[in-house]
DNA sequence: GGGTGTCGTAACAATTATTGTTGCGACTGC
DNA sequence: GCAGTCGCAACAATAATTGTTACGACACCC
């Protein structure tokens, strides 16, 4: 299992001040949206922070502080985010280099690598095909 | 960074196996893969137990056991490997359950597990177009 | 029948990445 | 000055994978 649900717990975020935002207020504090997400509110922040850093959220400090969209959520795809908090390939190569002196050992990582980059385009494609816009009507969608 | 190896050492295993049967070998031993891939023998046999399992490789025991290919290299794909090592998600889900109160933390599963879904099967789809035949030969093609 | 080499598997340690938690300084509005 | 929130560092907790050791099971050979 890919033991990292940092693109889920991102998404959620965006989509938690997005409504937020369009119920008429200004900024989201990082306890209210870990409380949704039932984590912790440091935890909110770093990710947060990593999607500040690629510009899709600012924050402001201070009494009446908080985080808001620093983009609409039309112009935000999932690939914006994945990018902003995914640091790695999703497929990994072998943790100790092989053996370079057998010729498997030689080739595979050349011949995988060019593989898993195909299948990682592919996989971006598809995240730029949705918006987090996207994301909070599927959200609102849902049967309860 | 997914810290899982197994679909490139699992290939790595698969390609050696065949390209020592083609050099008119009977069976390959578990030593002699993880000294290619530079790993520990168990690791290569807990991998090949699990491609075994799937139908892809078979094992000897006794004197000069070892393993060798249940099917030729040309009628398996890298998804065939995937399903057989892979056992969860390529995305996880929050790993606590959001709060149902909120709506956000109550629509936002089913809205990612559907988007995920949908990129899970591109993934299967590109995986399938690629046989352990091509990795070999993409192996073997690899300047030195 | 015993010796040998290899798989099969369990148990546990080591490593790595992520997530959770605490603490405290910085900033800003009142 | 006070209160509320972010910013960030440090560290613990958790989980998954990988590495290692150990030993029994099995089959071939003599």
């Amino acid at each position: 299992m890919s033991a990292n649900s940092r693109l889920t717990i991102a998404a959620h975020a965006l989509a938690w001040i997005g409504l937020y935002q369009r119920q008429g207020h200004e900024v989201a504090t990082s306890e209210q949206i870990a409380s949704s997400a039932n984590t912790n509110p440091v935890v909110i922040r770093r990710l947060l922070g990593e999607l500040r850093r690629a510009g899709l959220v600012e924050s402001r400090r201070g009494v009446g502080a908080g985080w808001s969209l620093a983009r609409e959520l039309e112009s935000m795809t999932l690939l914006d985010v994945y990018e902003a908090v995914e640091p790695g390939p999703l497929f990994a190569m072998h943790r100790t280099t092989p053996d370079q002196g057998c010729v498997v050992g030689h080739g595979i990582q050349p011949a995988m690598q060019c593989i898993y980059e195909g299948i990682e385009e592919t996989v971006r494609h598809e995240l730029a095909r949705v918006t987090l816009a996207n994301v909070l009507r599927d959200v609102l969608a849902a049967p309860r």
